[in-house]
DNA sequence: ACAAATTTGTAACAATATTATACAATTTAG
DNA sequence: CTAAATTGTATAATATTGTTACAAATTTGT
């Protein structure tokens, strides 16, 4: 088993990057690389390349450097995408719709188990295959089902209020879409934020600020 | 004038955030408040937000604090959310649609006036009261609309031979859902990526190393 | 079989970025 | 007019990030 305690943030989140780039030079037929190499192609050092993946266990072997297939399951294994974890996505608008028609759950490691909408009139409707069902539902389907982690597409104040019913029902993981700060009222819950607002406002101050 | 020269990356990540918190307090009637209430509220230190918010100009007042529709005014126009850049978007399948449909892009200082796929089926549905165009059009449209802004809500391979042509079409920013790297092959242009399956695949790796 | 070239893993170092501390200067408030 | 509050900002402390360098292991070519 790898190694993975204290690995800074910044390395982790270079982790999908490597295994895009992998899982692309797996494709190619090709079998082997070197760290140089690999730099060439995604723009960072050789070095820090090293260093990453080093972070997670010796995968390469002097000389030889690093064993495509065998690195694109290690870096999968370590990203966990070959588990099966149980999810729900909570809110079931455009976003929600989105998120449920668009994402590859199954490529994540993710199963999606149920969609909810407070919304009465989505209710019974079809989405990828699965029914959405009324947020009333919600407490009986996590009891029956145990889902452990929530896509979570519904505004602040509705999260505010399902955060801590989901996570006393058992949810470890929140792929988070609303601006309710998770992760300060429960600090032992995975929570990844996509503040696609404040994405987009970035966006408006560096155009803005583009000369400078 | 507000100063903006250099300012880090973590500041200008931090801005939506403050604004968000300002306009709350503001709808909320609350007329003035200090660094260390804000800290409260918020989550980052007093001194923190006093430093942050120094980067672009003296707001506060002594023995006084901030104004809060002052200061919600100025962090709106260092953003520039009162700006009304003219932006595309292409893409209108799953996530474009969402997208389209989903985001305030007026509120945040964007008119979105052309939406592009090279769906034919898609051609002439309307969307936020847009008609979905052809991306044969493109050429056309941008010389005759000069948009600034792109949203590509596109696979890779087609960002990859897009991305050039806007740019020489005038296009200044990008608000990127590809995994087409453009920034590391247009320097000049600002970019703000959303890697959304990368994003669950870090989900996916918190979840599993919840307890170490 | 052997020497030259390649390449990793990793320690030590350097650079950068971030956050905290401290306090003079200013304003408010009573 | 004095005491309390509060900012702006310089400086210090800390943390993070990335680079350099090289011994150890392996491959490759002859």
């Amino acid at each position: 088993m790898a190694k993975n305690d204290g690995v800074s943030i910044s390395v982790i989140k270079r982790l999908p990057r490597y295994y895009r780039f992998l899982g692309e030079l797996r494709e190619q037929g090709i079998i082997r690389i070197s760290s140089k190499d690999l730099s060439a192609k995604m723009g960072f050092t050789a070095s820090q390349i090293r260093q990453d993946l080093n972070c997670f266990g010796g995968f390469g072997q002097q000389g030889y450097g690093y064993n495509i297939e065998s690195l694109y399951n290690e870096i999968g294994n370590i990203l966990g995408v070959n588990n099966n974890r149980k999810a729900i996505i909570i809110g079931a608008g455009n976003l929600g719709k989105a998120v449920a028609l668009h994402m590859s759950f199954e490529q994540r490691g993710f199963n999606v188990i149920g969609v909810f909408d407070r919304n009465p009139a989505l209710t019974g409707q079809m989405l990828r295959g699965i029914p959405i069902r009324h947020t009333d539902g919600l407490y009986d389907f996590c009891r029956d089902n145990s889902p452990t982690v929530a896509v979570l597409c519904i505004p602040s104040s509705a999260a505010e209020v399902l955060a801590p019913q989901l996570v006393e029902l058992g949810i470890k993981g929140f792929w988070n879409f609303s601006h309710y700060d998770i992760s300060a009222n429960y600090p032992n819950v995975a929570v990844e934020n996509v503040h696609l607002s404040d994405s987009l406002m970035t966006l408006s101050y560096h155009v803005s600020n583009l000369e400078d």
